[in-house]
DNA sequence: ATGTTTGTTCTATAAAGTATAACAAATTAG
DNA sequence: CTAATTTGTTATACTTTATAGAACAAACAT
């Protein structure tokens, strides 16, 4: 329990995965990505991301049926494992740790 | 402002850089990242890292005058610029935000 | 049946992160 | 004085993350 730690944008993605919970497919992690976190990356970048998330064990998926909308087609769902959610747990925690050092930096401030 | 994010050990770099103050050079950069956010890292990562930094325009240096310690030489001290804090400030105001969507990762649980 | 929409997968490149070795200056021991 | 040791930075090579774009696939509409 010490390696292993999030990219900044695997980082973003888990959380929106989080999130999204039945929703976090490919395209809406993409939209959720630049409504919530003010980043807009292509398709491509996010697919990419979540397989190396899948990858190393941080989320699972599985495809889901089709909906009735035009066109729409079976999206691959991601969920969160308890793998991710400790590795998200982390991140958090040295990040906050170190903002509550720094009086500029603490949360709420600026 | 919009692109320019920070890498995720670029952002404990810098966060480190802004809490070491007069500090804050390649060897004590190691250290705390060890000591303050259990990231052990190569000195050579470091340096790589806060020349990033540096080309963004993040963090300055400048060379000290040598300490009277065994062996003492001269250090390149890094100090982060106007530039970084905003930097930081968002990346910060980014996570919190999103943390704060989602009850089980708010601040103070866990 | 073919075009449009919604979605994933593939491929190539750039940027960030890691490890190791080479180099440099100051200190101390002989 | 000069070798070895300590404290530190630079250089180089390689792997992993991040980015972009195009190719591909299925469902729906006409």
């Amino acid at each position: 329990m010490e390696k292993e730690h999030l990219g900044e944008l695997e980082e973003l993605v888990l959380l929106l995965v989080v999130m999204l919970k039945e929703e976090a497919y490919g395209f809406a992690i993409r939209k959720a990505l630049k409504d919530q976190a003010n980043r807009t990356v292509t398709i491509g970048a996010v697919h990419g991301t979540v397989n190396r998330l899948e990858k190393k064990g941080f989320v699972e998926s599985d495809m889901s049926d089709a909906t009735e909308v035009r066109g729409g087609r079976r999206k691959r769902i991601f969920t969160v494992t308890a793998s991710g959610k400790k590795a998200l747990a982390r991140s958090r925690d040295v990040k906050v740790g170190l903002w509550m050092q720094i009086p500029e930096f603490s949360i709420g401030n600026n």
